[in-house]
RNA sequence: GGUCCCGUCGUCUAACGGUUAGGACACCAGGUUUUCAUCCUGGCAACAGGGGUUCGAUUCCCCUCGGGAUCACCA
Protein backbone atom coordinates (compact mmCIF):
# COMPACT_ATOMS: atom_id res chain seq x y z
CA UNK A 1 0.00 0.00 0.00
CA UNK A 2 1.48 3.42 -0.40
CA UNK A 3 0.41 5.92 2.38
CA UNK A 4 1.05 9.33 0.73
CA UNK A 5 -0.79 10.68 -2.03
CA UNK A 6 0.42 9.58 -5.52
CA UNK A 7 1.17 11.90 -8.46
CA UNK A 8 1.82 8.79 -11.54
CA UNK A 9 1.90 9.59 -15.01
CA UNK A 10 1.62 7.51 -18.10
CA UNK A 11 3.52 9.43 -20.75
CA UNK A 12 3.31 8.09 -24.11
CA UNK A 13 4.01 9.18 -27.62
CA UNK A 14 1.60 9.51 -30.22
CA UNK A 15 2.97 6.99 -32.45
CA UNK A 16 0.38 4.58 -33.00
CA UNK A 17 -2.32 2.34 -31.06
CA UNK A 18 -1.83 1.02 -27.73
CA UNK A 19 -1.63 -2.85 -27.18
CA UNK A 20 -1.92 -5.08 -24.00
CA UNK A 21 1.61 -4.63 -22.98
CA UNK A 22 2.11 -1.06 -23.55
CA UNK A 23 -0.99 -0.28 -21.69
CA UNK A 24 0.22 -2.00 -19.05
CA UNK A 25 2.31 0.66 -16.81
CA UNK A 26 -0.94 3.14 -17.32
CA UNK A 27 -2.77 0.27 -15.65
CA UNK A 28 0.24 -0.16 -12.77
CA UNK A 29 0.06 3.71 -12.85
CA UNK A 30 -3.63 4.60 -12.23
CA UNK A 31 -4.23 2.00 -10.11
CA UNK A 32 -1.38 3.02 -7.58
CA UNK A 33 -2.62 6.79 -7.96
CA UNK A 34 -6.32 5.62 -7.46
CA UNK A 35 -5.08 3.46 -4.42
CA UNK A 36 -3.30 6.37 -2.35
CA UNK A 37 -6.25 9.15 -3.27
CA UNK A 38 -3.58 10.63 -5.49
CA UNK A 39 -3.53 11.88 -9.26
CA UNK A 40 -3.07 10.34 -12.78
CA UNK A 41 -1.53 12.47 -14.83
CA UNK A 42 -1.35 11.39 -19.05
CA UNK A 43 1.06 13.29 -21.11
CA UNK A 44 1.58 12.95 -23.89
CA UNK A 45 5.41 12.79 -25.24
CA UNK A 46 5.22 14.00 -28.98
CA UNK A 47 9.29 15.12 -29.46
CA UNK A 48 9.74 13.39 -32.18
CA UNK A 49 7.92 14.59 -34.85
CA UNK A 50 9.37 12.05 -37.72
CA UNK A 51 7.57 9.43 -36.14
CA UNK A 52 4.25 10.76 -34.91
CA UNK A 53 1.16 9.50 -35.86
CA UNK A 54 -1.43 11.66 -36.81
CA UNK A 55 -4.79 10.62 -34.58
CA UNK A 56 -2.43 8.53 -32.48
CA UNK A 57 -3.43 11.35 -29.71
CA UNK A 58 -7.29 10.99 -29.97
CA UNK A 59 -6.94 7.49 -29.82
CA UNK A 60 -4.57 6.68 -26.76
CA UNK A 61 -7.12 8.91 -24.69
CA UNK A 62 -9.85 7.09 -26.06
CA UNK A 63 -8.37 3.84 -25.01
CA UNK A 64 -7.48 5.28 -21.77
CA UNK A 65 -11.22 6.21 -21.36
CA UNK A 66 -12.65 2.82 -23.03
CA UNK A 67 -10.80 0.85 -20.38
CA UNK A 68 -12.00 2.90 -17.41
CA UNK A 69 -8.24 4.36 -16.57
CA UNK A 70 -9.84 8.29 -15.97
CA UNK A 71 -6.96 10.89 -16.07
CA UNK A 72 -6.81 13.34 -13.69
CA UNK A 73 -4.79 15.57 -15.98
CA UNK A 74 -4.35 15.95 -19.31
CA UNK A 75 -3.73 17.39 -22.97
CA UNK A 76 -7.46 17.48 -23.53
CA UNK A 77 -8.92 18.29 -20.01
CA UNK A 78 -5.99 20.57 -18.40
CA UNK A 79 -4.81 20.70 -15.31
CA UNK A 80 -2.62 22.50 -13.04
CA UNK A 81 0.69 21.61 -14.79
CA UNK A 82 -0.77 22.42 -18.50
CA UNK A 83 0.22 22.12 -21.19
CA UNK A 84 0.80 17.97 -20.64
CA UNK A 85 2.12 18.09 -24.35
CA UNK A 86 5.66 18.33 -24.94
CA UNK A 87 5.80 20.11 -28.04
CA UNK A 88 4.22 22.79 -25.95
CA UNK A 89 6.71 23.21 -23.00
CA UNK A 90 9.64 23.84 -25.40
CA UNK A 91 10.68 26.92 -23.68
CA UNK A 92 10.34 24.72 -19.84
CA UNK A 93 13.38 22.64 -21.54
CA UNK A 94 15.23 25.83 -22.94
CA UNK A 95 15.40 27.63 -19.07
CA UNK A 96 16.53 24.21 -17.68
CA UNK A 97 19.18 23.32 -20.52
CA UNK A 98 20.24 27.04 -20.11
CA UNK A 99 20.74 26.70 -15.88
CA UNK A 100 22.36 23.48 -16.94
CA UNK A 101 24.94 25.32 -19.45
CA UNK A 102 25.28 28.19 -17.47
CA UNK A 103 26.72 25.44 -14.88
CA UNK A 104 29.14 24.07 -16.83
CA UNK A 105 27.19 20.91 -17.41
CA UNK A 106 26.02 20.76 -21.03
CA UNK A 107 27.80 21.53 -23.76
CA UNK A 108 27.19 21.92 -27.61
CA UNK A 109 27.86 18.82 -29.62
CA UNK A 110 30.37 19.66 -32.45
CA UNK A 111 29.92 16.75 -34.42
CA UNK A 112 27.79 16.26 -37.17
CA UNK A 113 25.91 13.32 -37.23
CA UNK A 114 27.72 11.18 -39.47
CA UNK A 115 31.04 11.78 -37.64
CA UNK A 116 28.93 9.90 -34.70
CA UNK A 117 28.27 7.39 -36.25
CA UNK A 118 31.71 6.85 -37.74
CA UNK A 119 33.05 6.41 -33.25
CA UNK A 120 29.65 4.12 -32.94
CA UNK A 121 30.76 1.98 -35.70
CA UNK A 122 34.12 1.99 -34.46
CA UNK A 123 33.28 1.04 -30.81
CA UNK A 124 31.40 -2.11 -32.37
CA UNK A 125 34.04 -3.52 -34.30
CA UNK A 126 36.44 -3.51 -31.21
CA UNK A 127 33.57 -5.09 -29.40
CA UNK A 128 33.31 -2.19 -27.11
CA UNK A 129 30.22 -0.21 -25.63
CA UNK A 130 29.84 3.04 -27.00
CA UNK A 131 30.62 5.83 -24.54
CA UNK A 132 30.71 9.63 -26.42
CA UNK A 133 32.28 11.13 -23.81
CA UNK A 134 35.33 9.28 -24.95
CA UNK A 135 35.05 11.92 -27.57
CA UNK A 136 34.32 14.93 -25.54
CA UNK A 137 35.92 17.71 -27.12
CA UNK A 138 38.08 20.06 -25.24
CA UNK A 139 36.92 23.09 -26.05
CA UNK A 140 33.36 23.64 -26.25
CA UNK A 141 31.70 25.99 -28.53
CA UNK A 142 28.47 28.15 -27.56
CA UNK A 143 25.19 26.24 -28.39
CA UNK A 144 23.08 28.07 -31.31
CA UNK A 145 20.56 25.85 -31.16
CA UNK A 146 21.88 24.22 -34.36
CA UNK A 147 24.13 21.92 -32.87
CA UNK A 148 22.49 18.82 -30.44
CA UNK A 149 23.27 19.78 -26.63
CA UNK A 150 24.78 17.64 -24.57
CA UNK A 151 24.88 16.93 -20.69
CA UNK A 152 28.26 16.63 -19.54
CA UNK A 153 28.47 13.60 -17.47
CA UNK A 154 30.06 13.21 -14.43
CA UNK A 155 30.47 9.41 -14.39
CA UNK A 156 30.19 7.43 -10.90
CA UNK A 157 28.63 4.24 -9.89
CA UNK A 158 25.03 4.25 -8.41
CA UNK A 159 22.96 2.21 -5.83
CA UNK A 160 19.23 3.06 -5.92
CA UNK A 161 16.31 1.21 -5.48
CA UNK A 162 13.32 0.15 -7.62
CA UNK A 163 10.35 -0.98 -6.30
CA UNK A 164 9.55 -3.70 -8.19
CA UNK A 165 13.06 -4.82 -9.44
CA UNK A 166 14.11 -4.70 -6.18
CA UNK A 167 18.14 -3.06 -5.12
CA UNK A 168 19.42 -2.00 -8.39
CA UNK A 169 23.55 -0.85 -9.30
CA UNK A 170 25.72 -0.30 -11.82
CA UNK A 171 29.64 1.04 -12.66
CA UNK A 172 30.65 3.96 -13.51
CA UNK A 173 31.06 2.96 -17.03
CA UNK A 174 27.60 3.42 -18.15
CA UNK A 175 27.12 6.98 -17.62
CA UNK A 176 28.07 9.15 -20.66
CA UNK A 177 27.23 11.95 -22.48
CA UNK A 178 23.50 12.05 -23.83
CA UNK A 179 22.05 14.39 -25.72
CA UNK A 180 19.43 16.89 -23.87
CA UNK A 181 18.08 18.92 -26.77
CA UNK A 182 18.37 17.72 -30.26
CA UNK A 183 19.43 19.96 -33.30
CA UNK A 184 15.88 20.31 -34.31
CA UNK A 185 15.09 22.16 -30.94
CA UNK A 186 13.04 19.32 -29.26
CA UNK A 187 14.49 17.78 -26.06
CA UNK A 188 15.15 13.98 -26.02
CA UNK A 189 12.50 11.82 -23.85
CA UNK A 190 15.48 11.55 -21.57
CA UNK A 191 15.75 14.93 -20.60
CA UNK A 192 12.10 16.67 -21.13
CA UNK A 193 10.71 13.89 -19.23
CA UNK A 194 12.81 14.15 -15.89
CA UNK A 195 12.11 18.12 -16.20
CA UNK A 196 8.48 17.29 -16.88
CA UNK A 197 8.27 14.72 -13.67
CA UNK A 198 9.72 17.39 -11.42
CA UNK A 199 7.30 20.54 -12.60
CA UNK A 200 4.47 18.03 -12.69
CA UNK A 201 5.66 16.86 -9.02
CA UNK A 202 5.32 12.97 -10.04
CA UNK A 203 6.03 10.75 -7.04
CA UNK A 204 6.18 7.67 -8.70
CA UNK A 205 7.76 6.81 -12.32
CA UNK A 206 6.30 3.49 -13.79
CA UNK A 207 7.81 2.66 -16.62
CA UNK A 208 9.26 -0.56 -19.21
CA UNK A 209 12.23 -1.97 -18.51
CA UNK A 210 13.44 -0.65 -22.01
CA UNK A 211 14.09 2.43 -19.73
CA UNK A 212 16.04 0.51 -16.78
CA UNK A 213 19.59 0.88 -18.31
CA UNK A 214 19.01 4.52 -18.39
CA UNK A 215 18.52 5.27 -15.07
CA UNK A 216 22.06 5.49 -13.69
CA UNK A 217 22.15 8.77 -16.18
CA UNK A 218 19.15 9.88 -14.89
CA UNK A 219 20.37 9.90 -11.94
CA UNK A 220 23.30 11.87 -12.93
CA UNK A 221 21.24 14.45 -14.53
CA UNK A 222 19.18 14.79 -11.54
CA UNK A 223 21.69 15.82 -9.60
CA UNK A 224 23.11 18.01 -11.71
CA UNK A 225 19.73 19.48 -11.62
CA UNK A 226 19.82 19.56 -8.13
CA UNK A 227 16.16 17.33 -8.33
CA UNK A 228 15.49 14.76 -6.21
CA UNK A 229 14.61 11.43 -8.17
CA UNK A 230 10.91 10.11 -8.07
CA UNK A 231 10.33 6.79 -6.55
CA UNK A 232 11.30 4.23 -9.64
CA UNK A 233 9.11 1.08 -10.50
CA UNK A 234 10.12 -0.95 -13.56
CA UNK A 235 7.94 -3.22 -15.28
CA UNK A 236 8.84 -6.47 -16.97
CA UNK A 237 7.76 -6.62 -20.56
CA UNK A 238 5.13 -8.68 -21.27
CA UNK A 239 6.07 -11.21 -24.03
CA UNK A 240 4.16 -12.36 -27.25
CA UNK A 241 2.11 -16.00 -26.40
CA UNK A 242 4.89 -17.72 -28.04
CA UNK A 243 7.70 -16.06 -28.68
CA UNK A 244 10.50 -14.71 -26.25
CA UNK A 245 10.32 -11.21 -27.49
CA UNK A 246 8.27 -8.57 -26.16
CA UNK A 247 4.87 -7.84 -27.57
CA UNK A 248 5.10 -5.16 -30.27
CA UNK A 249 2.93 -4.02 -32.75
CA UNK A 250 5.09 -5.89 -35.19
CA UNK A 251 4.97 -9.08 -33.96
CA UNK A 252 0.73 -8.52 -34.76
CA UNK A 253 -0.18 -7.64 -30.90
CA UNK A 254 -3.96 -6.20 -31.45
CA UNK A 255 -4.80 -2.39 -30.22
CA UNK A 256 -6.32 -3.12 -26.93
CA UNK A 257 -9.38 -1.00 -28.74
CA UNK A 258 -10.32 -4.44 -30.66
CA UNK A 259 -10.70 -6.26 -27.63
CA UNK A 260 -13.47 -3.88 -26.89
CA UNK A 261 -14.66 -3.88 -30.61
CA UNK A 262 -14.81 -7.93 -30.01
CA UNK A 263 -17.04 -7.67 -27.13
CA UNK A 264 -13.99 -8.03 -24.13
CA UNK A 265 -15.01 -6.05 -21.43
CA UNK A 266 -12.87 -3.02 -20.52
CA UNK A 267 -12.67 -4.26 -16.50
CA UNK A 268 -11.96 -7.84 -17.97
CA UNK A 269 -8.62 -6.58 -19.73
CA UNK A 270 -7.97 -4.51 -16.83
CA UNK A 271 -8.10 -7.54 -14.48
CA UNK A 272 -6.31 -9.58 -16.84
CA UNK A 273 -3.29 -6.74 -17.71
CA UNK A 274 -2.66 -6.88 -14.14
CA UNK A 275 -2.92 -10.21 -13.43
CA UNK A 276 -0.10 -11.01 -15.79
CA UNK A 277 2.70 -10.74 -13.60
CA UNK A 278 0.65 -9.47 -10.45
CA UNK A 279 -1.45 -11.22 -7.58
CA UNK A 280 -2.55 -10.64 -4.04
CA UNK A 281 -0.88 -13.97 -2.71
CA UNK A 282 -4.23 -15.47 -2.57
CA UNK A 283 -5.88 -17.68 -5.14
CA UNK A 284 -8.39 -15.16 -5.83
CA UNK A 285 -8.34 -14.68 -9.71
CA UNK A 286 -10.95 -12.49 -11.08
CA UNK A 287 -11.11 -9.19 -9.36
CA UNK A 288 -13.30 -6.10 -9.47
CA UNK A 289 -11.66 -2.50 -9.96
CA UNK A 290 -12.07 -1.50 -6.78
CA UNK A 291 -10.59 -4.98 -5.54
CA UNK A 292 -7.94 -4.24 -7.69
CA UNK A 293 -7.04 -0.50 -6.66
CA UNK A 294 -7.28 -1.71 -2.58
CA UNK A 295 -4.98 -4.65 -3.37
CA UNK A 296 -2.58 -3.85 -5.94
CA UNK A 297 0.90 -3.16 -4.79
CA UNK A 298 3.86 -2.83 -7.06
CA UNK A 299 6.58 -4.82 -4.65
CA UNK A 300 4.48 -7.92 -5.50
CA UNK A 301 4.84 -7.42 -9.62
CA UNK A 302 6.82 -10.33 -10.79
CA UNK A 303 10.26 -9.34 -12.39
CA UNK A 304 10.25 -11.79 -15.16
CA UNK A 305 7.89 -11.09 -18.23
CA UNK A 306 5.07 -12.62 -18.57
CA UNK A 307 3.44 -14.03 -21.82
CA UNK A 308 0.23 -12.94 -23.41
CA UNK A 309 -2.49 -15.97 -23.66
CA UNK A 310 -5.57 -14.95 -25.13
CA UNK A 311 -7.01 -18.00 -24.25
CA UNK A 312 -6.71 -17.28 -20.66
CA UNK A 313 -8.18 -13.80 -21.53
CA UNK A 314 -11.48 -15.45 -23.24
CA UNK A 315 -12.08 -17.33 -20.27
CA UNK A 316 -11.80 -14.89 -17.54
CA UNK A 317 -14.14 -12.71 -19.88
CA UNK A 318 -16.30 -15.49 -20.36
CA UNK A 319 -16.74 -16.21 -16.21
CA UNK A 320 -17.29 -12.01 -15.69
CA UNK A 321 -20.01 -12.61 -18.42
CA UNK A 322 -21.74 -15.55 -16.88
CA UNK A 323 -21.54 -13.59 -13.00
CA UNK A 324 -23.71 -10.72 -14.95
CA UNK A 325 -27.31 -10.64 -14.42
CA UNK A 326 -29.38 -10.66 -17.71
CA UNK A 327 -30.62 -6.97 -17.39
CA UNK A 328 -27.51 -5.90 -17.25
CA UNK A 329 -26.02 -8.00 -19.70
CA UNK A 330 -28.16 -7.07 -22.01
CA UNK A 331 -28.36 -3.67 -21.64
CA UNK A 332 -24.51 -3.55 -21.15
CA UNK A 333 -22.30 -1.24 -22.64
CA UNK A 334 -18.47 -1.76 -22.74
CA UNK A 335 -16.61 0.80 -22.32
CA UNK A 336 -17.09 4.71 -20.87
CA UNK A 337 -15.67 6.59 -23.59
CA UNK A 338 -17.39 8.74 -26.39
CA UNK A 339 -17.70 6.30 -29.22
CA UNK A 340 -17.85 3.33 -27.12
CA UNK A 341 -21.26 4.90 -25.77
CA UNK A 342 -22.74 3.07 -28.30
CA UNK A 343 -20.64 -0.41 -28.35
CA UNK A 344 -22.92 -3.02 -26.29
CA UNK A 345 -23.71 -6.59 -26.46
CA UNK A 346 -26.89 -4.63 -29.25
CA UNK A 347 -24.23 -4.08 -31.82
CA UNK A 348 -23.56 -7.31 -32.01
CA UNK A 349 -26.63 -9.19 -32.70
CA UNK A 350 -27.07 -10.93 -35.75
CA UNK A 351 -28.69 -8.63 -38.91
CA UNK A 352 -31.19 -10.52 -38.44
CA UNK A 353 -32.19 -9.98 -35.33
CA UNK A 354 -32.62 -6.10 -35.98
CA UNK A 355 -36.39 -6.16 -36.19
CA UNK A 356 -36.97 -8.74 -33.21
CA UNK A 357 -38.68 -7.39 -30.34
CA UNK A 358 -36.27 -6.90 -26.85
CA UNK A 359 -37.69 -9.47 -24.75
CA UNK A 360 -37.30 -12.13 -27.97
CA UNK A 361 -33.73 -11.45 -27.87
CA UNK A 362 -33.19 -10.83 -24.05
CA UNK A 363 -34.65 -14.94 -23.83
CA UNK A 364 -32.18 -15.60 -26.77
CA UNK A 365 -29.55 -14.19 -24.62
CA UNK A 366 -30.09 -15.71 -21.46
CA UNK A 367 -29.86 -19.28 -23.03
CA UNK A 368 -26.51 -18.39 -24.32
CA UNK A 369 -25.24 -16.50 -21.85
CA UNK A 370 -23.40 -19.44 -20.34
CA UNK A 371 -21.51 -19.88 -23.55
CA UNK A 372 -20.58 -16.53 -24.74
CA UNK A 373 -16.59 -16.03 -24.03
CA UNK A 374 -17.04 -12.66 -25.73
CA UNK A 375 -19.61 -10.88 -27.41
CA UNK A 376 -18.12 -11.07 -31.08
CA UNK A 377 -19.42 -14.72 -30.74
CA UNK A 378 -22.77 -14.04 -30.81
CA UNK A 379 -24.24 -14.08 -34.42
CA UNK A 380 -22.44 -17.33 -34.69
CA UNK A 381 -24.47 -18.68 -31.49
CA UNK A 382 -27.59 -17.39 -32.03
CA UNK A 383 -28.31 -17.02 -35.80
CA UNK A 384 -30.62 -20.05 -36.12
CA UNK A 385 -33.42 -18.33 -33.55
CA UNK A 386 -33.68 -15.43 -35.74
CA UNK A 387 -33.67 -17.39 -39.69
CA UNK A 388 -34.24 -20.29 -40.71
CA UNK A 389 -30.97 -21.94 -41.39
CA UNK A 390 -29.98 -23.79 -44.93
CA UNK A 391 -30.40 -27.63 -44.60
CA UNK A 392 -27.50 -29.53 -43.42
CA UNK A 393 -27.47 -32.80 -44.47
CA UNK A 394 -24.03 -33.27 -43.05
CA UNK A 395 -25.35 -32.73 -39.64
CA UNK A 396 -27.78 -36.04 -39.51
CA UNK A 397 -24.70 -37.69 -42.09
CA UNK A 398 -22.00 -36.70 -39.62
CA UNK A 399 -23.52 -37.37 -36.04
CA UNK A 400 -22.56 -41.09 -34.59
CA UNK A 401 -26.18 -41.63 -33.17
CA UNK A 402 -28.04 -41.03 -36.13
CA UNK A 403 -26.13 -41.93 -39.42
CA UNK A 404 -27.27 -45.76 -38.52
CA UNK A 405 -30.44 -44.99 -39.66
CA UNK A 406 -31.96 -44.79 -42.57
CA UNK A 407 -33.75 -41.77 -43.69
CA UNK A 408 -37.40 -43.00 -43.86
CA UNK A 409 -36.44 -44.49 -39.92
CA UNK A 410 -35.44 -41.30 -39.07
CA UNK A 411 -38.46 -39.43 -41.11
CA UNK A 412 -40.87 -41.73 -38.92
CA UNK A 413 -39.27 -40.28 -35.94
CA UNK A 414 -39.61 -37.30 -36.75
CA UNK A 415 -43.09 -37.37 -37.84
CA UNK A 416 -43.61 -38.76 -33.87
CA UNK A 417 -42.37 -35.89 -32.41
CA UNK A 418 -43.77 -33.50 -34.60
CA UNK A 419 -47.57 -35.48 -33.36
CA UNK A 420 -46.03 -34.88 -29.98
CA UNK A 421 -45.30 -31.34 -30.14
CA UNK A 422 -48.44 -30.63 -32.03
CA UNK A 423 -50.23 -30.94 -28.88
CA UNK A 424 -47.65 -29.07 -26.43
CA UNK A 425 -48.60 -25.56 -25.32
CA UNK A 426 -45.26 -24.75 -26.11
CA UNK A 427 -43.66 -24.09 -22.06
CA UNK A 428 -40.77 -25.44 -21.34
CA UNK A 429 -42.09 -28.16 -18.69
CA UNK A 430 -45.14 -29.43 -21.08
CA UNK A 431 -42.30 -29.55 -23.99
CA UNK A 432 -39.84 -32.08 -21.86
CA UNK A 433 -42.66 -33.86 -20.53
CA UNK A 434 -44.02 -34.74 -23.38
CA UNK A 435 -40.57 -35.30 -25.24
CA UNK A 436 -40.06 -37.84 -21.92
CA UNK A 437 -43.67 -39.53 -22.96
CA UNK A 438 -42.44 -39.85 -26.65
CA UNK A 439 -38.98 -41.55 -25.42
CA UNK A 440 -40.70 -43.81 -23.38
CA UNK A 441 -43.60 -44.75 -26.20
CA UNK A 442 -41.08 -45.23 -28.62
CA UNK A 443 -37.99 -46.80 -26.64
CA UNK A 444 -35.23 -44.54 -28.51
CA UNK A 445 -32.44 -42.96 -26.69
CA UNK A 446 -32.75 -39.36 -26.43
CA UNK A 447 -29.25 -39.37 -28.03
CA UNK A 448 -31.05 -40.54 -31.04
CA UNK A 449 -34.58 -38.66 -30.69
CA UNK A 450 -33.58 -35.26 -29.61
CA UNK A 451 -30.14 -34.92 -31.41
CA UNK A 452 -33.18 -35.56 -34.51
CA UNK A 453 -35.54 -32.52 -33.09
CA UNK A 454 -32.37 -30.12 -32.41
CA UNK A 455 -30.80 -30.86 -35.60
CA UNK A 456 -34.03 -30.04 -37.71
CA UNK A 457 -35.20 -27.25 -35.63
CA UNK A 458 -32.39 -25.25 -35.66
CA UNK A 459 -29.88 -26.84 -38.25
CA UNK A 460 -26.90 -25.67 -36.18
CA UNK A 461 -23.91 -27.64 -35.11
CA UNK A 462 -24.44 -26.91 -31.64
CA UNK A 463 -27.46 -25.07 -29.45
CA UNK A 464 -28.69 -24.37 -25.82
CA UNK A 465 -31.05 -27.51 -24.61
CA UNK A 466 -33.58 -28.66 -26.38
CA UNK A 467 -36.93 -28.08 -24.45
CA UNK A 468 -36.07 -24.11 -23.58
CA UNK A 469 -34.58 -23.49 -27.64
CA UNK A 470 -37.94 -24.97 -28.56
CA UNK A 471 -39.76 -22.62 -26.48
CA UNK A 472 -38.44 -19.51 -27.74
CA UNK A 473 -38.31 -20.75 -30.99
CA UNK A 474 -42.15 -20.99 -30.59
CA UNK A 475 -44.57 -23.74 -32.03
CA UNK A 476 -44.79 -22.26 -35.31
CA UNK A 477 -41.05 -22.19 -36.54
CA UNK A 478 -40.60 -25.42 -34.68
CA UNK A 479 -42.93 -27.09 -36.93
CA UNK A 480 -42.42 -25.08 -39.82
CA UNK A 481 -38.79 -25.88 -39.54
CA UNK A 482 -39.82 -29.75 -38.81
CA UNK A 483 -41.73 -29.93 -41.92
CA UNK A 484 -38.88 -28.67 -43.85
CA UNK A 485 -36.49 -31.21 -42.68
CA UNK A 486 -39.24 -34.02 -43.65
CA UNK A 487 -39.31 -32.77 -46.86
CA UNK A 488 -35.72 -33.41 -46.84
CA UNK A 489 -35.27 -36.89 -46.43
C1' G B 1 31.23 -7.73 -26.91
C1' G B 2 30.26 -4.31 -22.17
C1' U B 3 26.50 -3.34 -18.48
C1' C B 4 21.99 -4.58 -15.96
C1' C B 5 17.89 -7.82 -14.98
C1' C B 6 15.42 -12.48 -14.94
C1' G B 7 14.83 -18.33 -14.59
C1' U B 8 8.49 -22.96 -10.39
C1' C B 9 3.76 -27.35 -14.69
C1' G B 10 2.83 -25.76 -22.14
C1' U B 11 0.85 -20.68 -20.08
C1' C B 12 -0.38 -17.09 -15.64
C1' U B 13 1.26 -17.94 -10.86
C1' A B 14 1.52 -19.49 -4.82
C1' A B 15 5.56 -20.66 -1.54
C1' C B 16 8.81 -15.29 2.26
C1' G B 17 14.45 -22.84 5.11
C1' G B 18 10.81 -27.98 6.89
C1' U B 19 4.45 -28.74 1.98
C1' U B 20 2.74 -35.49 -0.96
C1' A B 21 5.65 -28.09 -4.31
C1' G B 22 -0.75 -25.36 -4.10
C1' G B 23 -4.29 -22.77 -7.49
C1' A B 24 -5.93 -21.05 -12.39
C1' C B 25 -5.93 -21.34 -18.00
C1' A B 26 -5.20 -25.02 -21.68
C1' C B 27 -5.39 -30.29 -22.48
C1' C B 28 -7.38 -35.50 -21.40
C1' A B 29 -11.23 -38.81 -19.05
C1' G B 30 -16.00 -39.40 -16.56
C1' G B 31 -20.80 -37.33 -14.87
C1' U B 32 -25.19 -33.64 -15.44
C1' U B 33 -31.61 -37.11 -20.58
C1' U B 34 -28.87 -34.94 -27.50
C1' U B 35 -24.92 -31.25 -29.48
C1' C B 36 -21.86 -26.87 -27.87
C1' A B 37 -21.15 -24.55 -23.38
C1' U B 38 -21.72 -24.18 -18.09
C1' C B 39 -21.20 -26.88 -13.66
C1' C B 40 -19.08 -31.17 -10.80
C1' U B 41 -15.32 -35.13 -10.23
C1' G B 42 -10.72 -37.10 -11.58
C1' G B 43 -6.06 -37.00 -14.50
C1' C B 44 -1.47 -35.23 -17.03
C1' A B 45 2.17 -31.61 -15.92
C1' A B 46 7.21 -27.65 -12.92
C1' C B 47 11.44 -26.03 -8.78
C1' A B 48 17.23 -24.90 -15.71
C1' G B 49 22.07 -27.62 -14.16
C1' G B 50 26.23 -28.04 -10.73
C1' G B 51 28.58 -26.74 -6.36
C1' G B 52 28.34 -24.80 -1.49
C1' U B 53 25.89 -22.73 3.58
C1' U B 54 22.50 -25.49 6.83
C1' C B 55 20.08 -30.77 10.84
C1' G B 56 17.21 -29.47 6.40
C1' A B 57 17.06 -26.04 0.54
C1' U B 58 12.37 -24.19 -4.75
C1' U B 59 13.65 -20.53 -1.00
C1' C B 60 20.40 -17.98 1.00
C1' C B 61 25.58 -17.69 -1.66
C1' C B 62 28.80 -18.93 -5.99
C1' C B 63 29.52 -20.89 -10.91
C1' U B 64 27.52 -22.70 -15.51
C1' C B 65 23.64 -22.68 -18.93
C1' G B 66 19.37 -20.29 -20.86
C1' G B 67 16.34 -15.87 -21.71
C1' G B 68 15.52 -10.60 -21.85
C1' A B 69 16.81 -5.28 -21.83
C1' U B 70 20.29 -1.63 -23.24
C1' C B 71 24.77 0.55 -25.59
C1' A B 72 19.97 6.48 -31.04
C1' C B 73 19.63 13.77 -32.72
C1' C B 74 13.26 6.84 -30.50
C1' A B 75 10.64 6.95 -26.65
Amino acid sequence: MIDEKARTRFAPSPTGYLHVGGIRTAVFAWLVARQSGGQFVLRLEDTDKKREVEGSDKHLMESLRVLGLKYDEGPDIGGPFAPYRQSERLDNYKAWAQKLIDAGRAYADPYTAEEVQGFREEAQRNKQPFLYRNHRPENTQPWDGAKPLRFKSDPKPYKWHDTIMGDLSTGPEVIDDFILVKSDGYPTYNFAHIIDDAEMQITHIIRGQEFIASVPNYLNLYEALNIAPPIMATAPHVLGPDGKKKLSKRDGAKDVLDYVRDGFLPEVLVNFIVSLGWNDGTEQEIFTREELIQKFSLDRVQKSGAHFDERRLAWMNGAHIRQLNLDDLYKRTVGEGDKSQEIGVRNFWPEEARKQPDEYKKQVLALVQERLKYFAELPELTRFFFIDLPISPELISGNKQLNKFSGSELASMLEQAKHALEQSSFTVQDITDRLNQLLERTGQKPGVLFSLIRIATTQAPASPALAETLAILGKETALQRINRQLTAF
